[in-house]
RNA sequence: CGGGGCGUGGCUCAGCCUGGUAGAGCGUCAGGUUUGGGACCUGAAAGUCGUGGGUUCAAAUCCCACCGCCCCGACCA
């Protein structure tokens, strides 16, 4: 297909636009991909439709290949079967609440589980109909807190989400591989460059999960990983050896006692003259409301709270810190006075790292004192011990000791082993072979399609604009007579367009009346892989100018050779997605 | 929701402090000169200065409220 330029809307802008922070975002917008209509909603032009059409086309042949059947569900759902699993109140920030004429409520679906659930609750009965896997390519809706650099994070995106329903446990696994494969090759195909990371279930609940992350300064995820590849998780659920620096462990032997820190209410002001107590010497006592149930978690003075490994403790992911009125109430102090020493009628979960810890300090629940010479174990009474720490960077691998590594990344995939909270929930029920009633065991996978799209552009542009990868790409070609006052050069370009077309490729040829600069400018922002220009200077020796987006390598090749050439470059680009 | 920043032709911004005529560059339209990496000249169209209220003889400018956008935090594909 040739689209010319003049009969498309490409609006590419020469400045920055003061809306857009990140270089994908940027990029997105001046290359004429998207606009915006809202905060975190976006119209695709035609060129960005391309494009996107061409990540859910690989994302779908995948899952047509890992057999996962496609199926379309509606995006409004009733919210009585976020009732039924239970989700109605644990997404209910996230959920887009409409009513209609007569008042009565309707959700936007954020994700699918409920309605794919209760589809299968009723047409699936038998395990010789196990295993299934349906999925769609649709819009999702989340009232998301702040959206965020263009299509990474949106009020409305697309996903592809997959469900599977299997007999077995050992079936399940299964499942789940195959979805895992199927990602990997999804991401490879799109040029991307990712990192499997194990992953905090979050909301969705189950039993465990991996996250596929995009390595990008501009990611709002941080991952810790070893350098040799044996481990990789996200931060909020990664584990270590503990800190790096040990806890004190000797005993004084002396009870704890209160002295006074008027005016101290943070482990940097404690740990500065007079007091000098290091931070590693002190006990954060922090008050969580969890489901308006007081819980106290206790992490060393220099650790950070991770609130993902905190709600996997405590059990719900339905919490928020303790109002300074709260925590006066229950222990009698504000905030940077509590303490946990003899607090026995209220929860208390504490870190790993203060396990045998000794000769600290923490608030004494009176305003303006502390209490030294604080033996954990001895001291405290802590209903269960847990890691609750946020790794850092250095510490030591659980598994192979190797240091860790951390940085930014963006979650483009996330596959779930969900078990069966949501087949019991919502009666997703097969008779067995052994005549017995069986929740089905489910696992969900999704891909933001929409993000995809830009972690990829996160991942592959220059100072000139994007460098798309072929497999994604609007178009394979873009092609231009230089000046098209010259009749023999628009002649040949659009020969030359034609005869690629029909080879099947997509020419997108800049047939406007303007400068070279201006046509080489806008060639290089819209990115695509090859550039095929015919001007005067290069015609008179028989040749035309084709240029490769990635390396910027430039060759001037004769006319009858110039289909061939960019065909066998393209052949190249091609190598780089490829799978098998 | 808490904290910070910003709303002025389509885009990027100046003007606001110190109230009095709404500006520049880019883009758009017309004409001309140009023509291999965002040309130049001439002319033109285009702005409720986010919205509402207040102060004032007079508000883009000062005050209040609201709305929207962007960034940092909690949430997630």
């Amino acid at each position: 297909m040739i689209y010319r330029w003049t009969q498309q809307l490409i609006p590419t802008l020469r400045e920055v636009p003061g809306e857009a922070e990140i270089p994908s975002h940027q990029w997105m917008l001046r290359s004429g991909l998207i606009r915006k209509l809202a905060g975190g909603l976006y119209t695709f032009l035609p060129l960005g439709l391309r494009a996107l059409r061409k990540v859910e086309r690989i994302v779908r042949e995948e899952m047509d290949r890992a057999g996962a059947l496609e199926v379309l569900m509606p995006a409004l759902q009733p919210p009585e079967i976020w009732q039924q699993s239970g989700r109605y109140k644990a997404a209910s920030d996230v959920l887009f609440k409409v009513n209609d004429r007569a008042g009565r409520e309707w959700v936007l679906g954020p994700t699918h589980e409920e309605v794919i659930t209760t589809l299968v609750a009723g047409e699936i009965n038998s395990y010789r109909q196990l295993p299934r896997n349906f999925y769609q390519i649709q819009v999702k809706f989340r009232d998301e807190i702040r959206p965020r650099f263009g299509l990474m994070r949106a009020k409305e995106f697309i996903m592809k989400d997959a469900y599977s329903f299997d007999a077995t446990d050992e079936g399940a696994g299964i499942s789940y591989k195959k979805m895992y494969d199927a990602y990997t090759r999804i991401f490879r195909r799109c040029g991307l460059n990712t990192i499997i990371v194990e992953a905090d279930t979050g909301v969705m609940g189950g039993k465990f999960s991996h996250e596929f992350m995009v390595p990008a300064e501009t990611g709002e995820n941080e991952v810790a990983y070893t350098e040799n590849g044996a481990y990789a998780a996200n931060v909020e659920k990664a584990t270590s050896r503990g800190p790096l620096l040990a806890t004190p462990a000797q005993s004084t032997g002396a009870a704890p006692e209160q002295f006074a820190t008027p005016g101290v209410v943070t482990i940097e002001a404690l740990a500065k003259p007079p007091h000098g107590v290091a931070a590693h010497q002190q006990i954060k006592t922090l008050v969580f409301m969890v489901e308006s149930k007081p819980v106290l978690a206790l992490v060393r003075g220099d650790d950070q709270l991770n609130e993902a490994k905190f709600a996997a403790a405590a059990g719900s992911t339905v919490f928020r810190p303790a109002t300074p009125e709260e925590c006066h109430a229950l222990l009698g102090a504000h905030p940077g006075s509590l303490g946990a020493v003899g607090v026995s009628n209220v929860t208390v979960l504490a870190d790993e790292a203060l396990r045998g810890a000794c000769g600290m300090v923490t608030g004494a629940n009176v305003d303006g004192f502390h209490l030294r010479h604080v033996d954990a174990e001895r001291d405290l009474t802590v209903t269960r011990w847990h890691d609750l720490r946020t790794v850092r960077a250095e510490e030591l691998s659980r598994e192979s000791g190797e240091p860790l590594r951390i940085r930014r990344a963006i979650e483009v995939g996330h596959v779930f082993k969900l078990g069966t909270k949501y087949s019991e929930a919502m009666g997703a029920r097969f008779l067995d072979a052994d005549g017995q009633q069986k929740p089905c065991i489910m696992g969900c996978y999704g891909i933001g399609v929409t993000r995809t799209l830009q972690a990829v552009i996160e991942q592959s542009w220059d100072a000139n604009g994007i460098i798309w990868p072929v497999s994604v790409a609007p178009v394979e070609v873009h092609a231009m007579a230089i000046n098209v006052q010259h009749a023999p050069s628009v002649e040949l370009v659009e020969r030359l367009s034609s005869e690629l077309a029909s080879g099947g490729l997509d020419v997108l040829m800049d047939d406007r009346d303007e400068r070279a600069g201006v046509k080489f400018k806008d060639a290089d922002f819209v990115g695509a892989p090859i550039r095929l220009s015919v001007g005067e200077r290069s015609l008179s020796k028989g040749a035309v100018e084709i240029k490769l987006r990635r390396t910027g390598a430039v060759e001037n090749v004769p006319v009858e050779q110039a289909v061939e050439r960019v065909k066998a470059l393209l052949a190249d680009e091609w190598r780089a997605v490829r799978v098998d």
